[in-house]
DNA sequence: CACTTGACCTGTCCGC
DNA sequence: TGCGGACAGGTCAAGT
């Protein structure tokens, strides 16, 4: 569930809290599942190794280490990244709002202690994330980073460039689209309904049947949210809280994701939820055609 | 190659 | 209250 807003969120806030530290120990606790790699290695490899920088790519983040390794971690549905500082591990009252104070707990797989006394855990309850240890530059190398497309937030990208893309797709719907990485990177399924229903697009249209207009209003929303989202800190839903442990408040803002039954906020009639692409899909069936 | 479906997991919620 | 089953949704492998 976290989508490009969340892990972006989650970035930041990281690269501000453990930027600088030096790992001191680092405890795996459910390997291979969650971290693939050599345990032995890993330990040793990250032993001494100080953070450099704290990168994200589509859905991925990349905490760069000074060694030239990188720990590359995706959180898939369920994955947290939270950094808990040594005053907070061993001080007395937490906020209620927040994990910090609860850590470890049955769902974490990962722990990086720094020389500090901070620990960043990795959380999955479900452990469809990953997170593991590669050398910076071979990080590209990866069958997702090879096919990935364009990062929907960079100067750089263009609203052809997403027409590009859906131009060839011959027979898939745009919510497919959408929600495919290689056409633009970071959509989820909040995201690509949010967006679909800010263009006034039906998500089962077929993705090549936009015109030049719908597609610049696409771009637009697909941006609009997703930059809306991480100013409002990422979503709220399910499992997903920021470096720190907090929820974010971008839900409140969404304007059909679970929002079933509730009046749509151009129309006033009940946006609906269907399946479609395997995904619970919400629209609104008078204003998105 | 384009596209769809199932698998991976576990916690939660709903109906009986 | 307990229990079975549907559901949540990111990505990849396997299938059409």
């Amino acid at each position: 569930m976290p989508e490009l807003p969340e892990v972006e969120t989650v970035r930041r806030g990281l690269k501000d809290l453990i930027v600088g530290k030096t790992v001191s120990r680092a405890l795996v606790r459910d390997s291979p599942k969650s971290f693939p790699n050599e345990i032995s290695v890993v330990e040793s490899f990250l032993y001494k190794s100080k953070i450099t920088d704290v990168r994200r790519r589509a859905k991925v983040l990349i905490i760069d280490l000074s060694t030239g390794y990188s720990l590359v971690i995706h959180l898939k549905m369920t994955g947290q990244l939270v950094f808990v500082d040594a005053e907070d591990r061993f001080g007395a009252g937490h906020p209620n709002d927040s994990l910090v104070g609860k850590l470890p707990d049955r769902s974490t797989r990962v722990e990086i202690h720094f020389e500090d006394g901070g620990v960043l855990y990795f959380n999955d309850q479900r452990k469809f994330g990953w997170v593991r240890l590669l050398p910076t530059a071979e990080i590209e190398l990866l069958p997702f980073f090879q096919k990935v497309g364009p990062e929907p937030l960079e100067d750089g990208y263009a609203w052809e460039m997403l027409k590009e893309k859906l131009a060839r797709r011959k027979k898939t719907s745009i919510k497919a689209a959408l929600l495919d990485q290689s056409v633009v990177a970071g959509i989820g399924n909040i995201y690509a309904d949010e967006s679909l229903w800010g263009a006034k697009v039906d998500p089962r249209r077929l993705a090549g049947s936009l015109t030049d207009e719908e597609i610049k209003l696409l771009y637009e929303q697909i941006r609009f949210v997703m930059n809306l989202s991480i100013e409002k800190g990422g979503s709220t839903d399910r499992n997903y809280v920021d470096a720190r442990g907090k929820k974010g408040s971008y839900i409140d803002f969404a304007r059909v994701f679970r929002k079933e039954g509730q009046p749509c906020h151009r129309c006033g009639s009940p946006i609906l939820k269907i399946r479609h692409a395997g995904r619970g899909t919400h629209y609104c069936e008078v204003c998105q055609v």
